[in-house]
DNA sequence: TCTGGGGTCCTAGGACCC
DNA sequence: TCTGGGGTCCTAGGACCC
């Protein structure tokens, strides 16, 4: 989507059109989420500062963001999306990868279905993005960059882009090996930097530095894989349905703490917005992780996991809790953070067995039908022959385990 | 200029197990 | 007396993305 949440704001209040919107944290301390194209003109942009923002476009409205309604219409824009193909990997509110190769026969070829999108989810959401279509993951990403609407001079709207940026299969070379390194997906500001030593600028100068080079200077991981991309080699499959992997809130103060009173009380708060976020999702988590950010900008984390998975307030605050008192404030506290990992099915919505489901019984229907879902969301591990629960959510191990349970007296299985 | 809040993934070391 | 090699799980930190 282009420039989502202030586009939304403006879809909201269509007396913003054509004004410099800035969404953001208007405070001391708050930054730039995102901002109207009018906005970028005079150098504003996400990630930055509202001082700074302010500085340079002393004009601009500055709006709160309201992470709700930019939710809701992400709802909209992801039925949209499905209505083109069930394979929608939504990867955040506003940006979506969508395998449509199986789509071809019903809506025509990739630029066809690319103006097609951009028609519906113009005429259903009122919004406008850029669409990238390539035959890779990393290249459709980057052709949708391409593909966007560009600010320009101080003052003005947007001069428009293409829309749709295709990168045929025998293209993507010439494509990719011109763009500036940074432009590669997982290649940030300390990436950058490691490859500037080598003189590596663009992606086509990372292309022609041999593979070991690479992998000395990122690691073996990074190395190979950012070698691969620089070759346009991708082979990641779109992925519906991820199933999150933690849940978290955090919040940076006004002013910095400097004792842990206040800091209690927050830690409160924000380990129950985290079960009820929990809750809400049907998970609970084993680690608890509790982040600490001081004056000075040094970052800590502190986690511990516990036996069972929690998924209320008070039993994640009494980790939480735990874990800040360990830790001294007097340099001053500027961020509190708590979430929830290792997460997996609710306690007590464990799957119950159904009267088929026996030795050498069929399974209920429905019982099957849970166990996919749970393997569609928590992974295969999760779901194991060896492992049942009971009701009252202690482990059974069935016959064949190599030892028995302490809590599983009656053997039942 | 002075750095939000939501996340994901990777690395490295240590404890522990067989 | 000092020592392997395979693996899992946990903790902490860092890079990166939108």
């Amino acid at each position: 989507m282009d420039a989502f949440f202030a586009a939304v704001e403006v879809l909201v209040d269509p007396s913003l059109a054509g004004k410099p919107v800035i969404v953001g944290g208007a405070g001391p301390r708050g930054v730039v989420a995102s901002c109207s194209y009018e906005a970028r003109s005079y150098g504003v942009h996400s990630a930055m500062p509202s001082v700074r923002a302010r500085r340079l476009c002393p004009e601009a409205v500055f709006v709160p963001g309201r992470y709700d309604l930019y939710q809701e219409h992400s709802r909209r824009l992801h039925a949209v999306l499905t209505s083109f193909t069930p394979l929608v990997e939504g990867i955040s509110l506003d940006e979506a990868f969508l395998d449509v190769t199986g789509g071809r026969r019903l809506w025509g070829e990739g630029p066809a279905i690319a103006a097609a999108i951009r028609a519906r989810v113009l005429a259903e959401t009122g919004l406008a993005c850029s669409v990238g279509v390539a035959p890779s993951k990393f290249l459709a990403k980057l052709a949708s960059e391409a593909a966007k609407p560009r600010a320009g001079p101080p003052g003005s709207g947007p001069t428009a882009g293409l829309g749709v940026k295709v990168v045929a299969p025998g293209e993507e070379l010439a494509f990719l090996h011109p763009l500036p390194v940074g432009a590669l997906w997982g290649v940030g500001p300390a990436t950058r930097r490691r490859l500037d030593r080598f003189g590596i600028k663009t992606v086509g100068d990372l292309a022609a530095m041999p593979l070991a080079t690479v992998t000395g200077a990122l690691g073996e991981a990074q190395g190979r894989h950012l070698h691969a991309l620089a070759w346009a080699r991708d082979g990641r499959a779109v992925e519906p349905d991820r199933a999150a992997k933690s849940v978290g809130h955090e919040e940076t103060y006004a002013t910095d703490h400097h004792s842990l009173a206040p800091l209690r009380d927050e830690v409160l708060r924000l380990s129950d917005a985290v079960a009820n976020r929990l809750r809400e999702s049907g998970v609970a988590g084993r680690t608890i992780t509790l982040k600490v950010r001081f004056a000075s900008f040094e970052t800590i984390t502190r986690s511990r996991t516990v036996p069972r998975p929690v998924d209320a307030g008070p039993a994640v605050a009494r980790v939480a809790m735990e874990l800040l008192e360990a830790v001294d404030p007097s340099p001053g506290v500027r961020l509190l953070g708590v979430s929830v990992s290792n997460l997996g099915p609710r306690p007590g919505e464990q799957l119950r067995l159904g009267e088929g489901d026996r030795e050498g019984g069929e399974r209920e229907p429905a019982v099957a039908r849970a166990v996919d879902e749970v393997r569609r969301r928590f992974g295969d591990k999760a779901v194991g022959p060896a492992t049942l629960l009971r009701g009252d959510g202690l482990a059974v191990k069935r016959r064949g385990d190599q030892q028995w349970g302490p809590e599983t007296g009656t053997g039942r299985s």
